[in-house]
DNA sequence: TTTTAAATAGCGAAATAGGGTGAGTCTTTC
DNA sequence: GAAAGACTCACCCTATTTCGCTATTTAAAA
């Protein structure tokens, strides 16, 4: 039996909810809120697995609810459900701990088998949904995709990262076996090539351009 | 018509898929390769646009393969299909370009609901794959929110900030109209709280920390 | 009101970094 | 076999950084 708490302003779609859990097998609606006032009070008295989370709600929107809850009672998973399809909401949601992202036009089955796969360690989302994860991923991720090529030989790659770790000519030196002058040489050629001036610039540009 | 390019090196699957895709309304097999070693060529006497891509495939595999659609024809969106469930495999694929990523075990109508939803510009993928993608997105975002204090201060952390941007003490010392001295004992507290002995390891703190 | 911390500034010494020039070896490429 | 590039090293000179110590002013906190 998945016990669902509904958290959602509308009272047609809060009571058909209540209904629909009620009605189907191997589910039981432990409760349904217009919002989030009661939020901890309401979990305390009746317990559950799933919180349906709408997040367009008066007061503590669905976010702040889903970080109330995550902080509260780990254990509970967040279903998020919005009409909304902004990247800022998705964002959110997800850092705020949800586990599923659908869209209110999901059907009633859909909803039993988005709730069915959250409770079975899954993350249900639309696809179009999860587009947009997808998107925000390789935006947060992949600015390393713009790595230019600075066309740095082998030996001088090792030097920058030495340089990195905040190393001295003398210890690279030592760290590589080689002349403390032949390490000024590969640091002279590695900021031509990198056209900076300094340490602390080459440092900056390389951690940013993710060279090393 | 939704025209398919199905990479898939067990023969059986493959000819599955191409039959599947040929029955079913509103879709067409483009083309059925065991490997992509013929890739490029491939798809430039058949174009598609959709390509269903196996994981493990001997030669180049379907990363790889899928970077290399990307690079060549990023018009084209690759759905991802494999066995696993392995971390590594759906950063990577995610990564490289995929816009969905199913596991084999799949209905066929599955598949055809997910080619569908690719070429619709969603990204299908199963709950569980999501879950790991959520894991992943928080894994990788949150580190930025672990910002240790360093207690620097207002004028500490100007400095500090023009140190990252390259900048001499000569240059920072104009640049916050103070004197060449009053530089040098800033940049001596800095070291002092973030524990460092040079520029270079201050900066290379200051980016990964996110200090600024 | 006394204390504390931040921001300011100066001086001097020692260490490190940066720029220039030249040059030898080795491997790969033409 | 010559040319090109990577890696190596040396010497000279100057600029910058780093460290240590001292000290004043100002604003906030005890």
């Amino acid at each position: 039996m998945i016990r669902v708490a509904i958290f959602e302003d509308n009272k047609h779609l809060r009571e058909t909810f209540e209904f629909l859990f009620n009605s189907a097998d191997g589910f039981v609606c432990a409760g349904a809120y217009p919002d989030c006032s009661e939020l901890i009070n309401s979990l305390e008295t009746a317990p559950c697995d799933i919180a349906l989370m709408d997040i367009e709600m008066p007061g503590i929107n669905g976010i702040e609810a889903t970080k109330l809850i995550k902080t509260h009672y780990p254990a509970v998973n967040i279903l998020i459900q919005s009409v909304f399809f902004d990247d800022a909401y998705i964002f959110d949601a997800i850092c705020a701990g949800a586990s599923g992202y659908i869209l209110k036009n999901t059907t009633p089955d859909g909803y039993l088998e988005a709730v069915r796969n959250v409770d079975a360690g899954g993350s249900p989302m639309t696809p179009g949904i999860a587009r947009k994860v997808l998107d925000l991923f390789k935006q947060n991720l992949q600015p390393a995709t713009a790595a230019k090529d600075y066309s740095l030989t082998a030996q001088e790659k090792k030097v920058l990262q030495l340089l990195v770790e905040g190393k001295s000519y003398k210890m690279i030196a030592a760290a590589l076996s080689v002349a403390f002058d032949t390490v000024k040489a590969h640091v002279t050629n590695i900021y031509a090539k990198l056209h900076v001036h300094s340490g602390t610039e080459a440092v900056s540009l390389a951690i940013r351009e993710k060279i090393v």
